[in-house]
RNA sequence: GCGCCCGUAGCUCAGCUGGAUAGAGCGACGGCCUCCGGAGCCGUAGGUCAGGGGUUCGAAUCCCUUCGGGCGCACCA
């Protein structure tokens, strides 16, 4: 469990209750320590007391053994000042707290119930402003699961960055010029008769890539018939000279030399080329938007590829001039990164003068920067461009941006099916609307055992809920820089450690506040139970944890710390009863549900999951 | 060849700046619907934290190394 230290807790109830332990503490250290000084952790659970203070540290400063410390430290804290701490025993080298639980649980519920939807939020990062680039897909293709994690990580992370708050605003850059956009369109004057997606009763961006699709496979058969006539059977060759006879296909290939000669009338911007182009780019759009609006995907802004590639030549020739990049012997421009960073040199211009992928990049990070005033950039862009990022970042401060140092990537795990890494190329990918579609019918037919009544809107609505709290949390609960080996049996689960869990404990606690009827917050509340105080406990850490997750960019701290809250809820109802429990303990009891569903509310709609009143 | 990430229970994963008996979910086995909704609760079994060195009063956690897996290392995007 988290160690608690004036740096690394945030939240009016956890600080004023460290405030005055801390103080204790440091006044029983015979001046070894200042209260700001004093770090504490949460008890374990077999010795019945809620804090310890670790004497280790101490040990230098009294030159005494670290139990001897805690016996004496125990002794000085006999009669505690103060309300909040209630005893102190020593514990081998560790010395154990007891807190008024009462004292706490009165401050955790007010803190709660002060912040309503705000409770774990804090203005950490006031002026700061922060942008969000996720998901960026090619307009050649549907989103897939991979999309879905980027998604659900990067939204999650923008808001627990709000919550802290900075201003955020969240973008894409749009792929949307290149061979692959011309392959769609070659596929499209070839075999599209010329139909709109709606004519053909296809969503506009699986038309569009099923027409890449069919692009490529006719591609292979004319490889296949090209290979013959050549005579070659590439299984007998080695690496290099299979690249040299596929090179050789691609000059040789009509498909390509069609969409060779599409980019190049795209390029010099012929009018008919250019249409076609908006027209297919706009089906992919909307087919897009589809679904960014069932998953409640938001964008401030969109960048798009064919507005912003040309840019950036002139950052990188004034940096040639200032002899920041250096002239290859060739001509291309070269980043020496080796020189500055342990990362290899970078070509950012080709000798023909023209742009690379990085130049945009270059281009585009300060566009943002300037356009929206900011102070951080982040990219949830997965981990196989980690050295990628590493060398554009390195790029950006080798260019003297000041606003360089506010760059971070947001890596995450690659999302891998059972057979193997995902490959659009090859079809082997799980398909966003499918598996949103299928899990919708799952959930669907979940409500239908439970709730054979719901008209089919009220039950479709649901089932989309949960079918999203699922997927977006199972996402969410692993570490970003863990794999995720997509298995649809257990990523399909609503039982367990799934969001629909989580759905579920905040279901329960609002059909208890409905059943209570009237009733009035206890001025001092009554909860000394052990199930009680992990919850109060819990809700005291929420801000804190939330805050962590947000700094270390990683929900998954959050995720889990929801489940430990769910968890500890679960067992409290099922043990304790609320509503018929005698006054004072029914006010507090229900005040203790009401703060718990409040937070288990706010946590979820940080992660981007929609909490359910009934479900 | 070089760089980054990872290896914890049968499976999927937590375990955060080193601290008390390494935790969850699933699966297995056994209980719990006269009681606030069973998408739930309780219990049992199950781990030399990949192996080996080192640092430390103390290592799943830090360092080195071996083995095993993943991803990168373009004048591609």
């Amino acid at each position: 469990m988290k160690a608690l230290s004036p740096e690394s807790i945030v939240g009016e109830a956890l600080e004023s209750v460290y405030r005055e332990v801390a103080a204790a503490i440091a006044a029983a250290s015979r001046g070894a320590l200042e209260p700001e000084q004093v770090v504490l952790v949460p008890a374990p659970a077999h010795t019945g007391c809620d804090l310890a203070f670790q004497c280790f540290k101490l040990a230098r400063a009294w030159r005494q053994a670290p139990p001897a410390i805690a016996a004496e430290m125990a002794t000085r804290l006999a009669a505690p000042e103060g309300d909040l701490l209630a005893s102190a025993e020593a514990a081998g080298p560790y010395l154990n707290l007891r807190l008024d639980r009462d004292a706490v649980a009165a401050r955790v519920l007010a803190a709660t119930a002060a912040a309503g939807d705000e409770y774990g939020h804090s203005r950490r990062q006031q002026g700061e402003v922060v942008m969000m680039e996720y998901v960026s897909p090619n307009t050649n293709k549907p989103l897939h699961l991979g999309h879905l994690r980027n998604a659900v990580l990067g939204r999650a992370v923008i808001r627990l960055i709000a919550a802290q708050g900075a201003r955020t605003y969240t973008s894409d850059i749009i792929n949307d010029r290149g061979i692959h956009i011309a392959k769609s369109m070659v596929a499209y004057q070839r075999w599209g008769e010329g139909k709109t997606p709606q004519e053909a009763g296809i969503k506009g961006d699986h038309f569009v890539g099923r027409l890449y699709v069919r692009f490529s496979r006719a591609l292979d058969d004319e490889r296949r018939a090209w290979l013959e006539r050549q005579g070659i059977d590439p299984s007998t060759l080695d690496e290099r000279a299979r690249k040299k006879v596929e090179e050789r296909f691609q000059q040789a290939s009509e498909l390509m030399g069609e969409a060779r000669d599409l980019l190049r009338r795209w390029e010099d911007e012929d009018p008919e080329v250019r249409a076609l182009w908006r027209r297919m780019n706009r089906w992919v759009y909307d087919g897009f938007e589809e679904t960014y609006r069932k998953l409640g995907i938001t964008f401030d802004k969109h960048y798009y590829e064919s507005e912003i590639y040309q840019g950036g030549k002139e950052i990188i020739l004034e940096a040639l001039e200032k002899g920041i990049f250096e002239r290859a012997p060739n001509g291309a421009v070269v980043a020496p990164l080796s020189k500055h960073f342990k990362l290899q040199d970078k070509t950012v211009l080709r000798a023909d003068g023209t742009g690379l992928y990085v130049t945009q990049d270059i281009n585009l990070a300060a566009i943002k920067f300037r356009d929206f005033g900011l102070t951080r950039s982040i990219y949830c862009i997965g981990s196989e461009q980690d050295y990628y990022m590493k060398q554009l970042f390195a790029i950006l401060k080798l260019l003297g941006f000041p606003w360089a140092e506010g760059l971070h990537h947001l890596s995450y795990g690659m999302v891998y099916l059972p057979e193997g890494k995902m490959k659009s190329r090859e079809g082997r990918v799980v398909d966003a609307d499918d598996l949103i579609a299928g899990m919708s019918e799952l959930a669907e037919e979940a409500l239908r055992e439970r709730h054979g009544e719901l008209d089919d809107e009220e039950r479709e609505r649901r089932a989309l809920a949960i079918a999203l709290a699922a997927m977006t949390f199972h996402f969410l609960v692993v570490g970003r820089d863990t794999e995720i080996h997509f298995d649809p049996a257990s990523s399909l689960a609503f039982e367990g450690k799934t969001g629909p869990y989580l759905q579920y404990a905040t279901a329960r606690v609002a059909s208890i506040l409905r059943k209570a009827g009237d009733w009035q917050p206890p001025v001092s509340p009554v909860l000394h139970d052990d199930l009680e105080w992990r919850l109060v406990f819990a809700l005291l850490l929420f801000p804190t944890v939330v805050a962590d997750a947000a700094d270390s960019l990683d929900p998954s701290r959050l995720a889990n710390h929801l489940v430990d809250l769910a968890q500890s809820f679960s067992t409290f109802y099922h043990d304790l009863p609320v509503l018929a429990a005698e006054e004072p303990l029914r006010a507090s009891r229900l005040a203790l549900v009401q703060a718990v569903g409040q937070t288990l509310k706010n946590g979820l709609r940080l992660l981007g999951i929609e909490p359910l009143e009934v479900m």
